[in-house]
DNA sequence: TGCATCATGTAATCAGTTACATGATTTT
DNA sequence: AAAATCATGTAACTGATTACATGATGCA
């Protein structure tokens, strides 16, 4: 469980309400790792009774209260425990390629819509991961002599641009071959005893 | 949920028993989606009673019969319903990308060798597509006019290969930065105020 | 007036992991 | 004799998603 280790390298990183953090895994850390707002609120009210967290109230004009939490001392050496653990290479989800894959027994034309829409999505993540490298970074109002934080957290953002840079050109390779294949070339058809064997990598 | 999809695709492919499938999430469809046999086997019971998939029991000799499923008409059209769905990119989680970010309090010079043990994994993996591809598509031995579903198979194997040289390209490049931060520079030590705020990008 | 933002939560459900269990055969 | 492979499953738990719920402020 990571989720848990998110939430504390976000709350060291800079301490904040569940909502804050919410947002931040909308961005930033979210980049790679994702969670919504039940999630961390269940998982914020669990770590501050085990004592890995500190929570103040903090009472706001116009807007409901908040609750700003921070890393415990307790929390500090969670984290650095994990650190210190092996962890396995996270296991890949990738709905798009069991699509294309499924695409041998339907339409393969019909899916080129649906790679254009991604093909898109990936393209805007990569121009505001550019940007914020930019901001953040490299460009002339990013701070002059990076410290240990900071040039970590964009070794972190040079792997988010790095993967949607892959992404968007695998994309377009897959779009080269879904048209190559045309609209008539599908091996479907409704035929009860499967479609013969293929060699399965 | 795509485990349901993702088993349609496999069965599709070729039918086989639970035990197959659960062997073909860790070659294969496994690339790009993962899966235990004790998932696996619920799953395909649910299916079969919700008369998607069918069963035939398989008795053998010298080892426990086996109940081969098979995709049933109502499951082509599962299948064929999702394909013409929308989906959202696949969120990513990178528990890495979590811990590099972690070691700016911590020691980073201690996460050397974990990241040099993916970095391993990663070589492996990409040997072992590497491998598969010029059996199965690019070799001598391939089939020579690749049909529609190999050809999309190939090409869901190319990004898995695109994948795995992008992750180790990026790993070297951790390293590199993990390596000019030297043992000292770590910003940690037991501090309860948390550190100072950076712009998360 | 209606929508977006800020802020927190509960409840129900679904998906995924870990542990446990069995038992024959084949390989080392 | 021990370990790996083939083959199926149950039970308990943890993690994640979806739906529902509230209520104020500020903007168009």
């Amino acid at each position: 469980m990571a989720l848990e280790h998110a939430i504390l390298v976000s709350l060291l990183e800079k301490p904040g309400s569940g909502y804050e953090l919410a947002r931040r895994f909308e961005r930033s850390i979210g980049y790679f790792w994702t969670a919504t707002h039940q999630q961390i609120y269940r998982v914020l009210k669990r770590m501050e009774s085990e004592g890995v967290l500190g929570v103040e109230d903090v009472p706001q004009q116009g807007r409901p209260d908040k609750k700003v939490y921070s890393v415990a001392d307790p929390g500090r050496a969670v984290l650095s425990q994990w650190l210190h653990e092996p962890i396995e290479p996270e296991s890949i989800r990738h709905d798009l390629a069991v699509k294309i894959r499924g695409a041998a027994f339907d339409d393969p034309a019909s899916l080129i819509e649906e790679v254009e829409r991604h093909h898109h999505i990936h393209s805007d993540r990569l121009a505001r991961y550019l940007t914020g490298e930019l901001r953040d970074f490299t460009g002339p109002d990013a701070p002059a002599p990076l410290d240990a934080g900071q040039r970590l957290q964009h070794v972190v953002l040079r792997g988010g641009i790095a993967y949607e840079r892959m992404t968007i050109a695998w994309l377009d390779d897959v779009l080269a071959t879904l048209r190559t294949l045309g609209t008539t070339t599908g091996v479907a058809g409704p035929d009860p005893q499967g479609a013969p064997a293929r060699p399965s990598a």
